[in-house]
DNA sequence: CTTGTTAAAATATCAGACATTTAATAGACT
DNA sequence: AGTCTATTAAATGTCTGATATTTTAACAAG
């Protein structure tokens, strides 16, 4: 695959980094295949060497690709990459074209969290974190009911299961909040938005919000599950 | 704090940066203070400003550092690290002076995580991740006993564990063993190693091999939480 | 007291030469 | 023929010095 299907690019290395990492996790290049030489790049997107050496070292530093000198530089495939990067989640969020075992992956991981997290969540929440919790649960009753506030609303549910993982007050388990928005924004597109669903997807996270609430944890962990058991279903993770 | 009190350098953009890291990681500096200049860092360890800023970029993507053009850089607090960049990890296996807080909130991860990682592994795992549980846990017989043989003991232990996370079958909990390595190694100073305890912690590893055999689900999930627990109590995880 | 200007200090970027590593190729010797 | 050894080419890695940009502080003018 060349550079040529690729959009044009405008300002900093940050910028080039997203557009060639976006292609990669579309699947652009097949994993093996060589990636194009730095002067190449450099001569495409009529930027310096030194911006598209800054752009590889950070799609390098996220496993997405492998230099060596004299060789040159090799696309690895999904299993190397690193999901739990920052930058990940940040090049992930408002890509449609995810592979869909990549979705299913990353969801997968969340069926069997998120029970976990929400029941440490029901032990060690603070009132600051009840009180995160409870904006972000007002906010997705609020932009529930509107078609075109689905962004929105999304911009919520990302926010109440973040503040899930924040609530669980341990450092590792909060990392992986980065993991919530594309997750969730890639499940968007896809899904029915029926309205009773969506009540009924309410319901359940006020289940989780109360039983967090009321420092129960075994409920907070069932709670948990019944909010993703759904789309677990329609994924085929679980039956 | 200054330079100074760091140990020489020899070759290498990422000597210099485990380095630096290692320094950050067991507080040589304090959250919020200004870090050493690139060229004071050039000049005190002799070696080019590309070097000591390839360093710096690694640092900062690790969360480590926060650096903009103007100001300098700053050293981030803990709870900005990214735990689960791999490199990260590599700095900090081999560190005896880790924040006790940091590994005790890896283990409380691991405490929590494990359980569910191991019922995964029990339903997702093939023949492949059952030869591999089984050289580890063969590895962890043979070195049990001799004194001298710790090291390798500790490798065996996290290829055990590592084996299951693999074992998953998940790209993201699959990348959660990297966190493995330090969070064993920090804990083998301070404890005991007393025989009936390592009689004990051997059986409890082959309950957890013959859950995932049997692909007993809630089997395992208890094995391997009886695994963790005797360490957990010592840190005051679980009471 | 506020605003605008200037100067200093730090990181960011650029350009070009050079170094190092890797792979392929051509030759020489057995 | 086959194998080992130079040689060459191509790619990434590194160095160096100059320049750009950003931020902060000092200071002067209104």
């Amino acid at each position: 695959m060349t550079l040529d299907a690729l959009p044009p690019h405008q300002g900093g290395a940050e910028q080039l980094a997203r557009l060639l990492a976006q292609a990669l996790l579309t699947g652009h290049w097949q994993p093996g295949a060589t990636f194009p030489r730095e002067l190449d790049i450099s001569k495409h997107f009529a930027v310096s060497r030194n911006q598209v050496r800054n752009a590889l070292t950070s799609l390098s530093a996220a496993g997405l690709l492998e230099r060596t000198a004299g060789r040159g530089t090799l696309v690895r495939e999904m299993g190397d990459w690193h999901l739990l990067d920052p930058l990940m989640s940040e090049w992930m969020t408002g890509l449609v074209n995810l592979d869909p075992q990549l979705v299913r992956a990353i969801y997968a991981f969340r069926f069997s969290a998120e029970p976990v997290v929400a029941g440490l969540a029901a032990q060690a929440a603070e009132v600051e974190d009840l009180e995160r919790l409870e904006r972000a649960f007002a906010g997705m009753e609020n932009t529930a009911g509107s078609v075109d506030a689905r962004a929105e609303h999304a911009e919520y549910d990302v926010a109440f299961h973040d503040a899930t993982y924040r609530a669980s007050h341990n450092l590792v388990w909060r990392q992986m909040g980065h993991l919530l928005r594309p997750s969730i924004m890639a499940l968007i597109h896809g899904s029915q938005h029926r309205t009773d669903t969506l009540d009924d997807s309410l319901a359940r996270h006020r289940q989780v919000l109360d039983a967090i609430r009321h420092r129960d944890a075994s409920a907070a962990e069932t709670a948990a599950r019944e909010v993703l058991r759904r789309t677990a279903i329609d994924l085929g993770i679980v039956s």
